[in-house]
DNA sequence: ACCTGAACACCGTTCAAGT
DNA sequence: ACCTGAACACCGTTCAAGT
């Protein structure tokens, strides 16, 4: 809202169009209507266009979601790098990124390492120079480094999916109440653990399932610091 | 190939269609042309059959290219569960997911933990018991169990993604060739990282960082196991 | 250089009709 | 119960034409 003028008003768009208008136009139909909602007719009439001047600035659907995914990342990483403790920089900086692709469930998905988006690169920057003040032995800091990139944008993903398919209709906990219905029909023979998992599942929170996994790669960062 | 009949025979297709058929016959397809390329109109070629029929034993697509997902990733849980070291047996057990998913690299992106999915569901209480056996505290089980479950999918799916888009067009090398140039051209300044990184770029192997990613968490567990 | 908008070649899904 | 296939309401993308 705001960036672009909305669909009420009439007639032609006031000032010329761009890359930069063209996807803010598109990082709120995305969120207004999911990944799957939003189409160039929804972007046409909102920027008051053709599609035409669309591909003018943008090459195709999938680069104008890219580029929509990395925009919003790039919340992510306003704030300036910190000189503390590189564990914990490491720690809020993927906070950081699932906090900023949290509220726009289309995102994480489209977010990779390309020479086009530059805050995946920025990313990705970012979390190699912390490990580069850490301990760990040089060779090892590319692997390590996209290794973490992997799973904060590859579980942020997942979690995004799991939303867009519960917020499509029905509430969260309705969903998850039917789900732990179903474990509880399983035979405890068969699934002792998904049986006895059902309270847990409907109490969970995907930000600390999120939380706990980075923890456990923190930690076993740590552990390998230590020289094993 | 082969579970289906193929699209050069003549006439009506031999046998009744049944889920199992169809769900056969979208793999066949999403191996050879991706989720994108994928269509009720190929579909229902090599099936000899109308769209009326599909949809009377799937719901919709979306739920058949989970059934197609869920069904190779069948593949990973094939051999038992074996008695042995639980970490170990854990680091196999997402080994045997990622391998099992990688020739089909439309499938990781859908796996989901859904009641009608029953290899996933499998796949997690497989986790959750092999954690059962170890000295994590039961209440910890769930969120550490879900966590290692996203993990193992969540990054895998990334590697998919980024494995479609390379197929599609050039050969994976030129890909990263091409990024590699792109991440030489950035400032050293700003990019001291990625510029200093470009031979692991070219190097790297989207396996070794998935088990990278997987030691650190296994390592991370066993810190916590010694109760930090 | 930038924009228009009609036209094109699709796509998933529905449904009246058959067996 | 299971299948047929035409019809429907879309969709992203192209391109000749404008300014």
């Amino acid at each position: 809202m705001g960036v672009v003028p909305q669909t009420g008003s009439r007639g032609r768009r006031a000032g010329a169009l761009s890359q930069e208008v063209v996807v803010a136009a598109a990082i709120e139909l995305l969120d207004e209507h999911g990944d799957r909602g939003f189409t160039f007719k929804l972007l046409t009439e909102r920027l008051r266009t053709g599609a035409g001047a669309v591909y003018w600035h943008v090459a195709n659907r999938d680069e104008l979601v890219a580029l929509a995914a990395d925009r919003v990342l790039g919340a992510a990483l306003a704030t300036p790098p910190a000189a503390g403790d590189p564990e914990a920089e490491l720690r809020a900086l993927a906070l950081a990124v699932y906090d900023a692709l949290d509220p726009h469930p289309w995102a994480a998905a489209h977010v990779t390492v390309d020479p086009d988006l530059v805050n995946a690169l920025r990313l990705l920057e970012r979390i190699g120079r912390l490990l580069a003040r850490t301990p760990l032995p040089a060779e090892r800091h590319f692997m390590v480094a996209t290794a973490i990139f992997n799973y904060v944008t590859g579980v942020t993903a997942q979690d995004s999916a799991r939303a867009a398919t519960v917020g499509a209709s029905q509430t969260r906990d309705a969903v998850f109440a039917r789900y732990a219905a179903h474990w509880e029909s399983l035979d405890p023979a068969a699934f002792p653990f998904l049986t006895g998992a059902t309270d847990d599942l409907r109490r969970h929170d995907d930000r600390d399932q999120f939380v706990t996994g980075l923890d456990l790669i923190l930690d076993g960062l740590r552990r390998q610091l230590a020289g094993d």
